[in-house]
DNA sequence: GGCTTATTGACAATGAATAACAATCTCTGT
DNA sequence: ACAGAGATTGTTATTCATTGTCAATAAGCC
């Protein structure tokens, strides 16, 4: 399987953008990363690394990254958004406590079912789907009593 | 049927606060508008029909209607939340279309199934979900030959 | 190596959303 | 009906994620 890297390289050169090593460090850290993320948590991490580039330069390349099908937006909260890096990772969803904020991640079949009949009903190509599932966890059930 | 005022008054009330104009003409806008909606657009809206309350009010009223389970956020876009109501109206998920912002409502009686399993599995109270499902329409697959 | 031009970092700017606060209004108890 | 407590309002200022600007730099092609 290709590295992400090399997707990213291709997406460049079909783009004719360039591939720099501000990228590259970014979108190692990124993949390095096996959780949501957002920007500015991931300015700080590479910040202690040494690893430094502008957070300007993040925001810049997590469109391209997205349009390079890498990574996608999760879910935005508290005034900001979230992602996670979709490639070589199977698609799941998220069931989240509204309460604490506990995040799980769950796959069900059903969903390309229901893809598959939008599909037909609406003479739509599917191309992804985002389920969200919000809730209360046991524990935060349990205080709220 | 309550009315959405009703359900609005009760709930305030067992929060100990208060029922004003300023938030019932708000509440009377949106129940108005048959379609998704914008804090901004709102208050533009209510500008036009005389109808004046700050933006800072609506603002402050939002998560309150949230939580009344009046409204809900239903996706964000372009720097902004985008919200619609829901009391009084069957719950339903979105498909869009990227590339005309073409949006189709749906239900699918899967999704209860799913959110009962989740339930079951994780131990979660499940509150609501918000499915979006992205796509190309008809149209733009045809344009894009 | 040299040239074109995309990209970078630093800084300023935008804009949605929130906070502060004094003036006002709701609601409860009398 | 009245008064007092305290919630709510509009105004204004503030926050903070994200985007724009721009001169300096560097990638990629010859």
């Amino acid at each position: 399987m290709k590295s992400e890297l090399d997707i990213f390289r291709e997406f460049l050169k079909k783009k004719g953008m360039r591939y720099t090593p501000e990228r590259e460090i970014i979108i190692k850290e990124i993949f390095s990363i096996h959780d949501h993320f957002d920007v500015d948590s991931l300015y700080i991490s590479m910040r202690k690394k040494e690893a430094r580039v502008s957070k300007a330069s993040i925001y810049r390349l997590i469109p391209l990254l997205i349009e390079a099908n890498l990574i996608e937006e999760v879910f935005f909260d508290r005034g900001q958004m979230y992602y996670e890096h979709i490639y070589g990772h199977e698609h799941h969803c998220h069931l989240r406590c509204v309460n604490c904020k506990q995040i799980l991640e769950f796959n069900d079949p059903r969903l390309k079912e229901i893809e598959r009949d939008l599909a037909d009903k609406f003479n739509y190509k599917i191309l992804r789907h985002k389920l969200e599932v919000m809730g209360l966890c046991q524990k935060c059930q349990d205080e709220q009593e």
